[in-house]
RNA sequence: UGUCCUAUGGUGUAAUGGUAACACAGCAGAUUUUGAUUCUGCUUUUCUAGGUUCGAAUCCUAGUAGGACAACCA
């Protein structure tokens, strides 16, 4: 028996609904936007809603809220309907809220057929000015009271195009003096003669969020409409327009939005770090979106693993971007085959290692899973090194090589460093070593006891190829508390390209997809970059590392 | 000088009136042909003040702190 795990506060909203016969089955969605690329925090919306429905044997529907035709672009939809898929998630079904503009336009008529909405002719700044503040109530204007059959032609005339951008608006009569400033009559239709994406130029009027989103939900009979903690004051307005439209009750819940430590989750900053070309697009793998974080080497498992644990509340958080780290590790050590790559190269000449001379010693892809099985690497007399792994003064509990010291060449044989040869500069060029024939990985009969083990290539075989380093793209730990331009929190060591590193020959079968440890150094993943004669490997995340 | 939301180790999240726990991070140690993985142990917690109750992290009141709200954005 499993012990059960406690259920966050949806899931109690949930399994107390269905308890008590409200829902026979529940319908959720995931409403994005389609005006940037998905990033982690939707990722966190997307395992909720759909993991929800999963859960308890709903149905979830994708449903892009395109009701700004300024911003939003069919690039977009493309991306999203990819990136929810590759996460590991399939809706029910791919609707618009575009798809009910007609439905749309005929509830604001019933709306003003009811007396409950009118056409304002104010500019913006008089509405806002007439709106009032939070401590203070707004007032009523002479567009208020106009009758209800004005109301209809003026907004059928709008519908026709007949008055140009910013000349009227459609706004709910509710209450100007309410303590909710989205109840103070909110504009629920705007002029805006531009082309849409999906209804092209059929409409020069749209609905605002607040009268399509609820809308749309209420088409869709969802159940549980789950948004984030800033539509709180919104969910007055939400249930306003069920009721007076008198359709289905959707219910809107909110959760705390993700926070990570030196990220910056917001869609229109990050579209300004792409457009600014700061980035090299919005799949640079130092982006938080979901195709940045694929491009970086993350798996979907280890981001699904990540909102799980992440958990869901109703409290701001802050979550150690450490965590994430962590769920990459997690699963990439499971399925990531090893490979050997020297990325600052040294050159290791093994004096009484006949000259002339392969073998290929054999060694484990990855000892953590079944049936990974072996490759052979090519050793001979000449290898490749990490140049950190050679000290000429030596801390005491240094491991590895250090003049008379010894160290294991990883499935290879013991080495002792005999000599460092400098140039006229000072720098070690080379190091000459003896190794113990004896010591063979694997039939050691040397009876020899180094602790340090260390990764190499042999100079003959090895492939070049460039390695991309990733660090956090921002410096500071709280980009939601800072004042200035975001752009001065911009870490300038976030890439580190290593044109050229030696990677061990099995690495010149990679394929586009293909997970690595590289041994002592990090995940890697092969880069869309990458040409037939040239790798590039993205360091997703190091390895853990102690000392 | 308003309304709403929130407050549990460093960071998250549980405990649903009955012994405050789990994960990450940190620190120690064991194992290791990756200074990885794995394993073991440790450090650190209920915002404050009242009240209800045999008993409060949990319920009530007030305070304090943080967040949201004045786009023809979503």
């Amino acid at each position: 028996m499993a012990d059960e795990k406690s259920l966050n506060f949806l899931e109690e909203i949930v399994e107390n609904d269905l308890k008590e016969g409200k829902y026979k089955t529940i319908a959720t969605r995931f409403p994005p936007e389609p005006n940037g690329y998905l990033h982690l925090g939707h990722a966190k919306s997307i395992c909720l809603n759909f993991g929800l429905a999963l859960k308890y044997g709903g149905k979830t529907n994708l449903r892009f809220d395109d009701t700004n035709p300024v911003t939003e672009e069919t690039e977009y939809v493309e991306n999203i309907k990819n990136d929810v898929q590759w996460l590991g998630f399939q809706w029910a079904e791919e609707l618009y809220a575009s798809d009910y503009f007609p439905q749309l336009y005929e509830f604001a008529v019933r709306l003003i057929k009811k007396g409950l909405a009118y056409v304002d002719d104010s500019t913006s700044d008089e509405i806002a000015e007439q709106k009032g503040t939070p401590t203070q109530p707004g007032r009523n204007n002479i567009y208020r009271n106009r009758p209800i059959e004005e109301n209809l032609r003026l907004f059928a005339e709008m519908k026709d195009g007949k008055y140009p951008d910013g000349s009227k608006v459609l706004r709910a009569k509710i209450d100007m003096a309410h303590v909710n400033m989205l109840m103070r009559d909110p504009v629920i239709y705007r002029i805006k003669h531009a082309h849409h994406h999906r209804t092209g130029d059929t409409w020069c009027i749209y609905p605002m969020y607040d009268f399509a989103h609820g809308q749309s939900d209420s088409i869709e009979q969802i159940t549980h409409s789950i948004c984030t903690l800033e539509f709180v004051p919104h969910r007055e307005l939400y249930n306003w327009c069920i009721e007076n439209l008198e359709i289905y009750p959707s219910q809107q819940y909110e959760f705390a939005r993700l926070n990570m430590t030196y990220t910056m989750m917001s869609k229109r900053k990050l579209l300004q770090l792409v457009n600014e070309k700061l980035v090299n697009g919005w799949d640079d793998p130092r982006m938080p979106t979901l195709s940045g974080v694929r491009r970086r080497g993350f798996t979907p498992e280890s981001l699904r693993e990540f909102c799980e644990k992440i958990g869901v509340a109703k409290r701001d958080n802050l979550i150690d971007l450490s965590l994430l780290e962590f769920c990459a590790r997690e699963h990439l050590n499971k399925i990531s085959d090893r490979r050997m790559v020297v990325f600052d190269p040294l050159k290791v000449v093994i004096t009484n290692y006949p000259e002339g001379q392969e073998e290929m010693m054999p060694t484990e892809n990855n000892t953590e899973a079944e049936n990974a099985g072996v490759r052979h690497m090519p050793f001979g007399r000449e290898l490749w090194i990490e140049r950190e792994d050679y000290m000429e003064n030596p801390p005491k509990k240094y491991f590895r090589l250090a003049p008379g010291q010894m160290v294991r060449l990883k499935s290879g044989f013991i080495i002792r460093c005999d000599e460092a040869i400098k140039n006229a500069a000072g720098e070690v060029t080379e190091l000459h070593c003896t190794y113990f024939p004896e010591s063979r990985s694997g039939h050691d009969t040397s009876g020899l006891h180094v602790k340090g083990v260390i990764h190499w290539v042999s100079v003959k075989h090895a492939v070049p190829a460039e390695i991309r380093l990733y660090d956090k793209l921002f410096v500071t730990e709280d980009m939601n508390a800072i004042e200035d331009d975001f752009k001065n929190h911009l870490n300038p060591d976030s890439l580190k390209v290593l044109s050229k590193v030696y990677a061990e020959p099995e690495l010149a079968n990679a394929k586009l997809g293909d997970h690595f440890q590289f041994l002592r150094m990090g995940y890697f993943v092969l880069d869309p970059d990458s040409t037939p004669g040239k790798l590039i490997f993205n360091r997703t995340v190091t390895l853990r590392e102690s000392k």
